[in-house]
RNA sequence: GGGCAGAUGCCAGAGUGGCCAAAUGGAGCAGACUGUAAAUCUGCCGGCUUACGCCUUCGGGGGUUCGAAUCCCUCUCUGCCCA
């Protein structure tokens, strides 16, 4: 890769938009610069949807720049309106410290933080927690035009939704976001911040902020916001988002998630997330066109993004998991193999199978069914299998009984063609 | 502080005394087709029930009525306008 780092994250389609494009670049082109990006801390980890920014540091860093996280400990008690519909609602001081805790964790996961040139991890609350209310108004909220702030999009939409509003609290928001900058340019020369589209006023009113407070030239830089070909949103599923925290999402619902990534996305989703270089991507994509029932591109993110997050061991055996879930008949399989599976995909504890155990009643242990009623219209429908054995439309009243077993403790319940769900027996 | 409008199922959005578990669309789930893809087609889509049916829902509470999502009172929340 000659290119440049901003050729790359144009080529990888990273920039959706920027300020003083060609001073940034002449700017990066002289050594390293301090760069930061914002995570609010809404939750104790983050989700796929953060990984954007958060490579694009590690992306700098490996250029040789000096990223910052940053940890909105302070920010994170108000909610950025921004993106957002409806109005947050307020984290209590605990849970914002838990998941400023949890999320630190992931972002050390991405980021070097030793080394020459370290990345740097700070929490906002350093800074704004001893600011006086009446001394951010002086200092700070004086040189902000309500008018301004009235016309940028995230106020603007929100204005104009009838039935949200917005509050005072979240209208301040950019305030809080726009200081942030201006402190670390002040404090550590930071030049420049980027984020999603969606922080494209925040970014800008720092700059501004900035300026009017002499504290020179700053930049910003947004990335694109990722949505999937089908327009949802992505890195959100059925069952909720995808965690970057292996206790929230495991490594084999992590790996399945990119393995059933829209065929549309795959290759934008490669040059967005992984390090791979273009003309490993290249081939990635000839393939995928001309033979996409392979699913290499696929395999290929699969891969790259769980070696990245959880590592290859974790890797291999979410990989083994699959193997074993969709390469067909469960013959031959050791007793071993089964009890990995038990740690890799979603499980359940069997109850003792003396009297039989309705199978209905086993799916909605196994969390594969939301009631009764539904479990047997699944049964019905002929989309539930046992041990991979689609079981009759009309069994809806089978029953689990200890023949079912498979090495005297598992069953594998299987619903439509890639729930699955292993039950096993406490141990004896 | 005053006036007006609104709050319906996961979301959007009809319904304005019985035919309403509540139109329609989207999302979601299952099936067919496939490649653990997309598109398309079929079925389901509050809970319990094999089913007949029963139970709980239309912001909260109270009332009118044989009967209310629909009428009245009140509270809460939201938006708009005026001050």
């Amino acid at each position: 890769m000659a290119d440049t780092l901003l050729e790359d994250l144009a080529w990888r389609g990273l920039i959706a938009d920027s300020t003083h494009p060609a001073e940034l670049a002449e700017r990066l082109a002289l050594g390293p610069i301090t760069l930061y990006c914002g995570f609010d801390p809404t939750a104790d980890s983050l989700h796929v949807g953060s990984l954007i920014p958060l490579i694009t540091l590690r992306r700098f860093q490996l250029a040789g720049h000096r990223p910052i996280a940053l940890a909105g400990g302070a920010t994170g008690m108000i909610g950025d309106p921004s993106g957002k519909s409806a109005e947050r609602t307020l984290l209590d001081p605990a849970a914002l410290a838990r998941n400023v805790a949890g999320v630190r964790a992931q972002l050390g996961l991405l980021l070097d933080f030793t080394g020459a040139e370290p990345a740097l991890l700070l929490d906002n609350n350093t800074w704004i927690a001893p600011f006086s209310f009446l001394d951010f108004l002086r200092d700070v909220g004086k040189l902000f035009s309500v008018n301004a702030m009235l016309a940028k999009e995230s106020v603007r939409a929100r204005l104009e939704d009838r039935d949200t509003g917005i509050s005072y609290t979240e209208f301040s928001y950019m305030l809080l976001q726009a200081y942030d900058f201006y402190h670390l340019k002040s404090k550590n020369n930071c030049l420049l911040q980027i984020g999603g589209t969606d922080q494209w006023g925040n970014i800008t009113a720092g700059i501004d902020l900035i300026r009017k407070k002499g504290a020179g030239e700053a930049y910003g830089l947004t990335l694109p916001l990722l949505t999937n070909a089908d327009g949802s949103k992505f890195g959100k599923t059925v069952a909720g988002a995808i965690w970057l925290d292996p206790a929230h999402t495991s490594v084999y619902r992590f790996y399945q998630f990119w393995i059933r990534v829209d065929d549309r996305d795959v290759v934008r989703l490669l040059k967005f997330f992984t390090f791979l270089s273009h003309a490993e991507i290249s081939a990635l994509e000839a393939t995928h066109a001309s033979r996409p029932e392979g699913r290499e591109a696929h395999t290929a993110l699969a891969r790259a993004m769980t070696d990245l997050l959880h590592g290859e061991g974790a890797r291999l055996e979410a990989e083994k998991a699959t193997r074993v879930l969709f390469g067909g008949g469960l013959e031959g399989l050791s007793e071993g193999t089964f009890a990995d599976l038990a740690g890799e995909i979603p499980a359940f504890a069997l109850p003792p199978l003396m009297e039989g155990l309705p199978l209905v009643e086993a799916l909605m242990a196994a969390g594969l069914a939301s009631s009764k009623g539904q479990a047997r219209k699944d049964i019905e429908g002929g989309g539930v299998a046992i041990n991979n054995q689609t079981v009759p439309r009309e069994q809806a009243q089978r029953v689990l009984t200890v023949e079912d077993l498979l090495f005297g403790r598992h069953i594998l319940l299987r619903k439509g063609k890639r729930n699955y769900s292993l039950g096993s027996l406490s141990n004896k």
